[in-house]
DNA sequence: GGCTGTCATGTAAACGTTTACATATCGTAG
DNA sequence: CTACGATATGTAAACGTTTACATGACAGCC
């Protein structure tokens, strides 16, 4: 690897001191325009960039930003990733995107490897803000945040995601205004994540409000629904009556759930209606599309970027945002097959 | 934000000279038990996090490396940044992920910011490995890279992918050999990347090697199928001879076939057999499973963190490797509807 | 007791920037 | 002609580390 060039090979191969140099590369001070163009040749000619090491260094401030994500793979985190990634690039800022795997012991750790960068600030989601030892200590050190997804504590530095708790009652009662009587919830996260459980409770009031109770609930394992095939056996085994209709915590748990009613030759949605959360892609590339609810997530990431700008600039506006969600009502969403209208 | 400790304040936390906090935070040379234990509690007590940006200045090596992908929302590619993550985090570095949205100018100047950060090397996957600045700028440098899913130049420093050119002859083969005589084929970013031409190569090498030739090639925008439904539509209007089996380039792609084809009232695979590729975890969500080549992406991007590691020492060995994949021909394929075997 | 070697720690320079301050040049008003 | 403000550039210190070198303490050996 060769030795990158420094600001010094520019400055005598111009014939000019540091100072001079630095000043046409961050256009400050008076310069004349005959120098700065000679600066900008030696620059192309040596494939010059400046360290952002020692930028950073001098300046206190390093034009970067952190990331901390449950997953990269969940396309809701990805989208995510990406909509921090644009509106970073616009800013002039740089991403590092770090991703915790759902485990609490690498959220902090992903914290104290941002800590040493000096990050501008922190845009992320945990498990539980609630209880997040990364969360207090970005609040600890000062270091601005703000949530994505979660659902926000009180005292929290900034927040942007979409109402969960409002958007599962919703669907609850949609289900219910169709004419199912019987309905279940496949959860998977469900322990783990703020966000699994105001779902889960949003489902339940609105279910309440429509005189319903939760007839089944279905927790599987969140990384690649094991138990799920037992449990839906389970169900539709037993005598009794089995739910017509199934609001899953996710998309991915949804269509994995649509998978094993078919395997046991029940159709979706004449027999049994089934409704997701995130209104990811896959969902769409499918006949009859998944009924979901979408969220806007590359927007929430680039929200998010700016909510972190406003912040550091001590601007005293809110502290959060919640952004709008849309029912996807149609698709694997259907009367219960015995229902008269 | 407050401003974070420094190894001064460690050092006179503990009535220590810098020095010998800087050995004890990277344990190197003789210490005394005692005062290290002081030095620990000290930056614990603190909060103490050292500066990367000054570490890397002094050291000139950041323990940073660059990664640039085409897409971070591509199941493929976001499985490759989880690769390389997890294997990084291993290692002790710290990936800066970008992401060129396909683009040319992005993928330049990507490759431009992480050179400001003096990344160790970079990981990358670009549009077209045989003509890409992004890549020769990296050689000018000096800068130790490796390739992932393109299909490598001579001069490469370093490579980790799948033979598509091979896989795709295999899926050719196979079709041939369950009976299927007219085969087409559905490619997104055809013209635009290196892979899928040689996807496309290699299928048409396969059908030859069957005594077969491509009966159809649709080709749609990559990003969201524009013009998909048109052309399936057309295709199975049009009187004569319809093919019997797609070959799509990736499984978004594949999907979206699927989802068309059933719009027209054609089943799969009963009427007509779809091949995707990458074997991504939507495909494997629905009934039946989408026939695909799965590609280890996870495996790739681990491995190209391994490839940069062995480069950086000077190691001479081999300068790339291809990573097996695997055909995955159930599901959605069949033999033809009239073939009698 | 003096010499040597080992262990533990301190001193200070360097890494590549930015920037306050100093300097130099020059046109122009007094 | 001097003084002055503007313009353009130079000088040098500082940012937080690491590390070569220097120092000091103490043990073992003759």
């Amino acid at each position: 690897m060769n030795k990158p060039a420094t600001i010094k090979d520019i400055a005598s191969y111009c014939g000019l001191s540091v100072a001079t140099v630095s000043r046409v590369i961050n256009d400050k001070g008076p310069i004349k325009a005959d120098t700065a163009e000679r600066v900008r040749q030696a620059v192309d000619a040596l494939g010059y960039a400046p360290s952002m090491a020692a930028r950073a260094l001098k300046t206190a401030s390093s034009s970067v930003i952190g990331v901390i994500l449950p997953s990269l793979t969940n396309p809701v985190f990805a989208e995510t990733a990406s909509g921090i990634q644009q509106r970073a690039r616009e800013k002039g800022l740089t991403p590092i995107i770090l991703s915790s795997d759902y485990d609490l012991s690498l959220e902090r750790s992903a914290v104290a490897t941002l800590l040493g960068y000096q990050v501008e600030g922190v845009l992320l989601t945990v498990n539980d803000a609630a209880s997040s030892d990364a969360l207090a200590r970005l609040d600890k050190e000062g270091v601005p945040y703000c949530l994505m997804h979660n659902v926000p504590r009180q005292q929290v530095c900034g927040y942007i995601g979409v109402d969960n708790y409002r958007a599962a009652a919703e669907v609850a009662v949609h289900l219910a205004d169709l004419g199912h009587r019987c309905i279940g919830m496949v959860s998977g996260d469900f322990q783990r994540t703020d966000r699994a459980r105001d779902r889960h409770a949003g489902f339940l009031a609105g279910l309440r409000y429509r005189n319903l109770e939760l007839a089944q609930l279905v927790q599987v394992d969140p990384v690649n629904a094991v138990g799920l095939t037992g449990e839906i056996h389970r169900v539709y085994e037993q005598p009794g009556s089995a739910p017509t209709a199934w609001f899953c915590s996710n998309d991915l748990l949804a269509l994995a759930t649509i998978a094993k009613l078919q395997l046991l030759g029940i159709r979706v949605p004449e027999d049994v209606s089934i409704v997701g959360f995130d209104g990811i892609q896959a969902g769409t590339l499918r006949q009859p599309n998944l009924a979901s609810i979408r969220t806007p997530n590359a927007e929430i990431g680039a929200a998010a970027v700016d909510q972190l700008l406003t912040n550091k600039r001590g601007i005293p506006g809110q502290t959060g945002r919640t952004l709008g969600h849309q029912l996807l009502m149609d698709g694997t969403v259907a009367p219960p097959p015995d229902h008269l209208s």
